[in-house]
DNA sequence: GCATTATACTTCGAATTCGAATTATTTTCC
DNA sequence: GGAAAATAATTCGAATTCGAAGTATAATGC
């Protein structure tokens, strides 16, 4: 009990299981879970910078230079160069990419907070401690 | 607090952790996280039918021939035709696969536990029934 | 026992991923 | 204030992923 991996296979499959639910319902829409990962930090958040969307959606730089330019390509976001520093780049929804997430994104929350909702709020709390501590590391 | 999907978040955020621990500690060995899941299951549970790796390993069917045939082509495995179901091939370790787990496993093993090690063995149990029903959903 | 349906696995093509190298800009620090 | 190191983002090629379709065999039900 003490010093096998189960802690981490159980892990990976209840990260898979909540991937899928993502998976299966983004789909339908023609994008990708990276790709809605950008859309709805930008959603939330309002224009990011590359890197802060890349941190959010936890993917290589690279991969994210490729999702936003299929985003681009789509007509969901726009890329401006940074004002404030001239390396870096501002990506900004549309209101095409707006619209998109405006019709989309509450039947896909819904979807995923049933599925948190085998947890009672103590327990949804005590998971939460305990993934940031795992997550943190050392 | 009880409607964001924060949990998610967190939760994606600590399998990433751990997976990056992974991903980093078999390159070194030229080998992808997934090829390793399949030589572990093999390993410690000995031969299997391709299925039951599937379900462990937690890819696509066709994810798993692909890296079956890796593994194959890098004398690590054999597929051998199941006699109790034509259909099916049974997965075994060659010698040299044996030996390259043997080689690798401990270190690999003891990286990985070291990283469960900030939870204490209460938290790590917890954790344990959390995503259990995180994962198994309605 | 034969047709239908389900299951195990593979093949295929396209999409996405990664890591390493590259470019451009900013920060550091002497 | 200029060289060296760090940072932001992209490009590139190769590896891996997926989903859909295909092949082969087994199980089901009539």
């Amino acid at each position: 009990m003490r010093h096998d991996l189960k802690t981490l296979t159980i892990l990976f499959r209840a990260h898979k299981a909540m991937l899928d639910v993502m998976r299966d319902d983004v789909r339908q829409h023609g994008i990708s879970v990276t790709a809605f990962g950008v859309l709805e930090a930008l959603y939330h958040k309002g224009p990011l910078d590359v890197k802060t969307i890349t941190e959010r959606v936890l993917v290589a730089d690279s991969s994210m230079s490729y999702t936003l330019e299929k985003l681009g390509e789509r007509g969901f976001i726009v890329r401006e160069k940074n004002p404030d520093d001239g390396r870096g780049k501002i990506v900004k929804l549309t209101s095409s990419g707006e619209a998109f997430m405006a019709a989309i994104y509450p039947a896909h929350h819904e979807r995923l907070r049933k599925r948190l909702d085998v947890l009672d709020a103590t327990d949804e709390a005590t998971l939460r401690v305990l993934l940031k501590r795992l997550g943190k590391g050392a």
